[in-house]
This record gives C-alpha cells, structure tokens and sequence, in this order.
DNA sequence: GACTCATGTTAATGGCCTTTACATGAGCGC
DNA sequence: GCGCTCATGTAAAGGCCATTAACATGAGTC
C-alpha cells in the first residue's frame, strides 16, 4: 500500500494525507500568500474532503506551524551548509551564510513567510521554537567563532555579534529578497547589498584586514 | 450635523465613515492581527451593515492599503521629528531616529503590520508607494548628511548607508520591537541593541570619533 | 473471520466577502 | 420652502470558508 506521494488514485483512505496537505500548504501560501491559504482548499488540493485534514492537525493554525516548522528545520540545515564550520576562513564562511539566509528567503518564500509573517506566536508551540532556536544557534556557533578570532581586549559579546547579523540580514531579506511581491525595487543585488554592510560591519568591530582574504579595498 | 468623531447616535447616514472606519482597522488589527481583522466586524464597530463600507473601499485590501499609507505617513512624521535636522550633530540625530523607527514598530504595531506584514504588494497603490518612499527619503536624507560630513576620498554612497540602516533597523524591529506576540525575547532591549550595531557601523565606516559628540569610548 | 480504531465522508452551523436592488436624506437650484 | 439628485446607507442573497458531529471504510490484529 504505497501510493507514495503520487497523484495516482486511491481508495477511501489516503495514506499520505498530512504530508500532502503540507506539501499544498506550501504551495498555496507562494501562490497566494499566507493569508490566501485555506484549509479547505488544501484539502482539494490533496482530493479529500474538508474535513480530513482535522484528522491530523487541530486546525488551520497548526499547519501553518508545522509548516513553519519544517521551514526552519530546512533553514538550518540550509545555513550550516553554508557555514562548513567555519571553512576555508571565517569571513567567507559568514558571507555564504548571509548569502545562503537570502537565498532561502528568495527561494522558499512560502517557508519563509510561514516562519516570519504568519503572525504565530513562537512561544505557542515548543518545537516551533526549538527548531527556531536552532536555526539562529548557527549563527551564533559562527559569531562566536568570528570573535574568538580577536584579541581578548575590547572582544565583543558573540551573542550581540549574532543578534546584529540576524537583524541586519533578516532586515535585507525582508525588504528587498523574498520571493513575493511585497519585494521592494533595489539598485543593486540584495546579495552586495548585505557583503557590504558586513564587510562594513566587521572593519567597525576592529576586524579590518588580514584576518581573511576577504574585505579589502 | 456634527457627530464628530464621537459615537453617539445618528440617523441613516454615518456622516465619518470613512474615518471611523480605518480607526476601527487600526483596532481591531492591534488586537487580533491584521489576519484577524474582518471587513464585516470594522461595519460592526462602526455600527452599519456589512455592505456600507464597500461605499468607501473597493474591498478589505483598499481599506488595509489605506490603513498602511496612513503609516507611512504617521511614520514619516516621527522620523523627521526624530530627525530633526540633524541637530545637535548628525550622530545623535540618528540615534533618535532609529530609537524614533523602534518606538513607532512597538507602540503602532497595527499601522506597522499593515505596512509591511500585511503582504500588500507596494506597487499596487501609487499612493502608498509615494508614502513608503517619502518615509524613506528621511533616512536618505540623514544619510546624505551623514556621508557629506566625511573626507571625499573613499566616502560611501549615501543611498548604500541609507538601505544599510533601513535593513539593519527593520530587522531589529521586525524581530524584537514590535508590540505584537510574534516579538522574540532578547537579553538586552532592542534600542541598545541598534545603538551598538549603528556606531559599530559607523566605525566602519570610518567615522569612528571626532565627527559629533557621541559614539566614543 | 471478527474486532477495533485511525482515517475518511457527509451534513450542518455560523461567519465572512461581495454584489445587486432598493431606501434615505443632505445639498442644491429654484 | 420645494423637489431633484446622488452619495451613502440597508436588506437580501450567493458562494466560500472553518469547524464540528455523526457516520462509513478498511488496514492491522488477534
């Protein structure tokens, strides 16, 4: 009994209905928008009735949260690919995340939108939470590998290093990266936008040349 | 024939419609989201029937347009307040904007979610994105005194400082500043978090002391 | 082979969005 | 003041959605 994630026909019952309606979720959300998504129509997206999916999640706010969930569960892996512990130097290493945080945001707009603008409450749903944790725990694993590389004196605090970078790259991503319409129009790629501030960034930290091969003028 | 803005009685016609009900937008949107917010229940609040506002909107998304040009405009209020020229000295200024750009995202999460969560496409109301561009113009501006103030050899595009600190600033709020339940925690509050991005950026920059009375150490 | 229970369906309630046809009365010319 | 007109309201209706309750199916188990 393995219709597996086909389109194929099935009998009374689905076998596969929760990753289908998430998978639909998704779909819906990049074409419409979050709020344009409904149950109902997620259901006939995944041929059942309207009142399957409750048979596997609460109601339409919990499939938004799994959905964003899963977003940051992809987000993770998504950034420690790009931050290879730290490979070949730090500053590259950090101008692949940032790269890979806009990629994600640009390419996966209906995780991304579930994960920063549906409007949950993070604190609703514990591994909602975890999963969002662990996701900016990278960044963090990275800032504070970016300031172990400084001297003792005047280091700053890895976590604040962490919270500035989250901040100004969701900033980007937000504005100007994602997929949807809501995207603003920009002079240049999202992408050197942000090198720059970074680059910026780091010199202002006392992080100014010779540490990479990165950031020179 | 005066009602005002009060709510008291009256008879066929409202006589403020319009006003009340883009009040009753801002309401109902600061308390139950701008998901939460229904056409239907803004004619409740207002006291007409479900149909009388579709005299004033074409539909719940003009009304929600409306609501986030308002925003803007209130918002570009505050940051030229803010602002203020520039006085005492270009860093302090915007110090206070920025402090001026966090206060507004927690102390109007209503007007900033129809801004910029709402999922309204900008271009799709020209008005609404002439409004969004003159709050802009604000920081341009801010930058443009910012950069002017430095030597010319290696000075930065303004419009690049001005998109940096918008990004930087937006995301800050997005992420820990608004009033709203999606606001993450934070160990320290937001307005010292952007202070101590901004003058490292500033460092940066290059214009680390001597410049303006403020972001030595 | 019968039982059980997860997983479907059907049907119903109530709310919302939006349109159409109709009602009201405020402002205006006279 | 009088009557017209039109902006602004109401009532009613269609269609979609969320959610629930009662019922149906059939896959796995003993």
């Amino acid at each position: 009994m393995t219709w597996g994630k086909g389109h194929g026909p099935r009998g009374y019952h689905h076998g596969n209905l929760k990753e289908t309606l998430v998978r639909a979720a998704l779909e819906l959300i990049e074409q419409k928008g979050p709020a344009g998504f409904t149950f109902a129509e997620a259901a006939r997206w995944a041929g059942v009735s309207p009142a399957a999916p409750y048979r596997h999640f609460r109601d339409r706010d919990e499939l938004l949260a799994d959905v964003a969930r899963r977003g940051f569960e992809q987000f993770t892996i998504a950034l420690k690919r790009a931050w290879e512990d730290g490979k070949p130097d730090v500053i590259s290493a950090f101008d692949r995340l940032g790269k890979a945080y806009l990629n994600f945001a640009k390419r996966e707009p209906a995780y991304y939108s579930a994960m920063f603008e549906a409007g949950i409450a993070p604190d609703t749903d514990a591994e909602l939470r975890a999963a969002s944790e662990r996701a900016f725990a990278v960044l963090r694993t990275a800032s504070e590998t970016l300031v172990s590389g400084m001297p003792a004196r005047g280091r700053p605090p890895a976590l604040m290093v962490a919270l500035h970078i989250w901040s100004l790259t969701h900033g980007i991503a937000s504005l100007f990266s994602r997929g949807d319409a809501a995207r603003r129009a920009l002079p240049m790629p999202p992408e050197d936008l942000l090198e720059a501030a970074f680059l910026i960034y780091l010199r202002g930290l006392g992080l100014p040349d010779g540490t990479a091969t990165a950031g020179r003028d």
